[in-house]
DNA sequence: ACAAAAGTGTTGAGTGTACACCCATGA
DNA sequence: TCATGGGTGTACACTCAACACTTTTGT
């Protein structure tokens, strides 16, 4: 295939972890349904054209701002780029593409061809986006035993039963609250604000409130072998 | 700044390990030195434009093939896009940045204007390709600890002398033989061949010679902490 | 008092570091 | 046999998983 010219566009994954009582429980992805050919109803990424004037960062910023509210996006950050000649029919097309996590409780305004599906159980995807999800689960569950990344997807203040369902939703298996609890504390991930939670309406002892210590990510278990001597 | 079109670019941080007896002792990166402005006479990464039949690994498998031999190469990664508008003069150019790694001993023929160089003592560097080298280099040391990618700096078989070098060059610390060891093995990284090399000069016991088990890159330290159950 | 939910203590396995000690070779 | 470098054994610290047990609440 031979091109006359390149376009360079931008792509993100955004991430969030659905209640489990909802309709969409678990790991959910934003994608939007193509309403032109080619491959009209497909689902896609939320993302367009770079603009000359902003780099790709900027850009995967500004695009998301208009599919959910900017300050909803807690995280984001740099995949890869997809650049097989022909991955999209044609004006030769390069994509950068970008992970975004959004905080759980939040459930903003959604345009009417947007929607949030369960990653477990994607639709119909547009061109090459599937791979490009299963990128960014894959990238996202890494992360979750090694960084601090779970504050982009818990909300401000939590009780560590919430916390819990986060982190089994995302790494895909139950999670022990016990040990969750004593390893993100030693790290210094979360911190207890002193305040406890209301006990549910079946009693039981009021939980504490905990926070994320830092909401920028941050690597909190450098290296498993072959430390500094010390 | 407003740019008419884009071209995209394809660069590669080649890193090797340097004799500790050779001029380039430590950890190199392969550069060259540019003949025409803008900044004449810096050092920049090798790479160029993307052609419109490669997707940007193919891409950087050609351009590296002008300068070190291929099959010297023994391990190819993406590490990032740089997009900041004014990151070169003239036509927007968009970076695709690679990780490449050549093992220990090879000493291919260079171009003439092409030179190792360590990267503790970097030149004038073109651009922003300081910062590229920078990322490479983090993404190198965290990647020691937790996989295999030794195997792509090292010769196909080693003493573990010659090893721990390696790993003590790469990390910037002095990593325990012993503790190196232990740790390989265990995890399968390295497997013994049965044979032994010869002891040197000022005799001494003759070393147990390795090999790497894998030659792809292998995650062999999953996970630190919340391990599924079971 | 009792059930429910949260939090604590304890044990044991695994992994990694440090360091002393033993082994094989050349001169 | 001694110096030299390579390999092994052991002790200790730390982390984490699993699970029993205690604490605090609502009814």
């Amino acid at each position: 295939m031979v091109h006359t010219s390149t376009a360079h566009e931008v792509l993100t994954v955004v991430f969030r972890v659905g209640d489990l009582g909802s309709r969409q429980p678990g790991l959910n992805v934003l994608l939007w349904q193509r309403a032109r050919d080619p491959q009209l109803g497909r689902w896609s990424l939320p993302g367009g054209v770079l603009r000359d004037d902003e780099d790709v960062m900027a850009s995967a910023r500004r695009q998301l701002a208009e599919k959910v509210d900017l300050r909803e996006v807690a995280h984001l950050e740099q995949l890869g780029v997809f650049s097989d000649p022909g991955r999209v029919p044609g004006t030769r097309t390069i994509a950068s593409t970008f992970l975004g996590l959004v905080p759980a409780p939040a459930d903003p305004e959604l345009p009417a061809d947007t929607r949030w599906h369960p990653v477990d159980a994607l639709p119909e995807m547009a061109f090459d986006h599937a791979v490009m999800v299963a990128d960014a689960r894959a990238r996202l569950v890494a992360k979750m035993s090694y960084t601090n990344i779970g504050f982009a997807l818990a909300p401000t203040e939590f009780v560590l039963s919430a916390l819990r369902e986060i982190y089994s939703v995302v790494l895909g298996y139950q999670v022990d609250v016990t040990n969750l609890q004593r390893v993100l504390v030693r790290r210094g991930v979360i911190t207890g604000t002193g305040t406890t939670a209301r006990s549910g309406r079946s009693g039981g002892r009021p939980a504490a409130v905990y926070r994320f210590t830092d909401s920028e990510l941050r690597v909190t278990d450098e290296f498993a072998a072959l430390r500094p001597p010390g």
